[in-house]
DNA sequence: TCTGCTATGTTTAGGTCTAAACGTTTAGAT
DNA sequence: ATCTAAACGTTTAGACCTAAACATAGCAGA
């Protein structure tokens, strides 16, 4: 099931070469390589996050709730962060955490108690149920992703995966990523 | 002053790799490649549209106006656009150019029309206080976003660009592009 | 001990998006 | 001609996020 690929419906594009191409004649002198760039990479996020969602729905949770959920099980034992973590880590702000975490205790995923760290903290932790829950899902997701960068080589996997951790680095002094799975 | 640049403040992360190697570790077996491409590329698109929309707050724009007014301006004359084009080329739904407009209308920046071409389709056209917001604007834009990615080489930009527009091309049938510029 | 100051989590207000419902206009079939 | 189906734009309901206000808890220094 995770190999059947949905049609991924998008629309006519204008490559963004043409687009830069049009500035460069409108705006002389302007450096346009940006666009090329940035403009693709955008595209991309956007229709890998409504597939994203889409495959999501069908397994029964949401973006956010997987990456709450994902990023507990990711920190191991004893599978639980604060809140102020889980912000920094889902680059999310606290109040949406706040939010994500009252949903996911809503649907019986995860507890709320205070942390052993300090009392102010509040720690975040699975329950049974948000585990059961996300590993089968996890390892849907991933299956069915790989798939959709399967049209890419070997060889440009590689180069890709080793320029786009340089300009994130570049990019950020850190940033832990969100939907991060 | 687009030289300048931002903090780009952001906060510790984990290396993309370590989650790989993480989800590798719990679920034996599985794919885990995807994670180191779409992750960055997830954190990436997040970092640069937050600095996209500090970079326009400065310049009194907000991004989404940014996307209607240059996503027509770039359509040539008569610079008019109809919804649905609009919605296609931006990729947002139909309702939220709707609301797009209906906010830059206010502003005085575009004006609805109903088509030449039929008469259920309204034409949308740049007015001259926003052909006059939207050349400076995108000059400096694009300048600031050239810095941004400077990180990079020449010869990393050139293979960046080429194996984002192929893996573009195979993820989407089509797709135009939001956020544009 | 008291007094700021910082860190943490929650709540709230405001904004934007998507999805769906709706009414209208156009094109096609019979 | 008329009917049906599709396309278009708008509106509305619901979801989620950010930013800011708020309340509490710890910390540092006199």
């Amino acid at each position: 099931m995770a190999g059947e690929g949905y049609p991924l419906e998008q629309v006519a594009s204008w490559p963004a070469a043409d687009i830069a191409s049009a500035w460069q004649r409108e705006l002389p002198g302007v450096r346009t390589g940006s666009i090329e760039i940035i403009t693709p990479l955008w595209r991309i996020a956007k229709v890998l996050a409504d597939d994203r969602r889409r495959t999501l729905t069908e397994l029964g949770v949401d973006p956010s709730t997987l990456d709450l959920l994902s990023v507990i099980r990711r920190a191991g034992p004893p599978y639980e962060l604060t809140t102020r973590e889980i912000a920094r880590r889902t680059m999310v702000t606290a109040g949406a955490v706040s939010q994500r975490v009252a949903r996911a205790e809503q649907a019986g995923l995860v507890e709320r108690s205070s942390s052993s760290a300090s009392r102010r903290a509040v720690a975040v932790r699975l329950t049974e149920a948000g585990h059961e829950l996300i590993e089968p899902v996890v390892r849907q997701l991933l299956e069915h992703e790989a798939d959709l960068i399967d049209s890419l080589s070997e060889d440009e996997r590689a180069t890709l995966t080793g320029i786009l951790a340089r300009l994130e680095r570049a990019l950020v002094s850190g940033g832990e990523g969100f939907g991060g799975q």
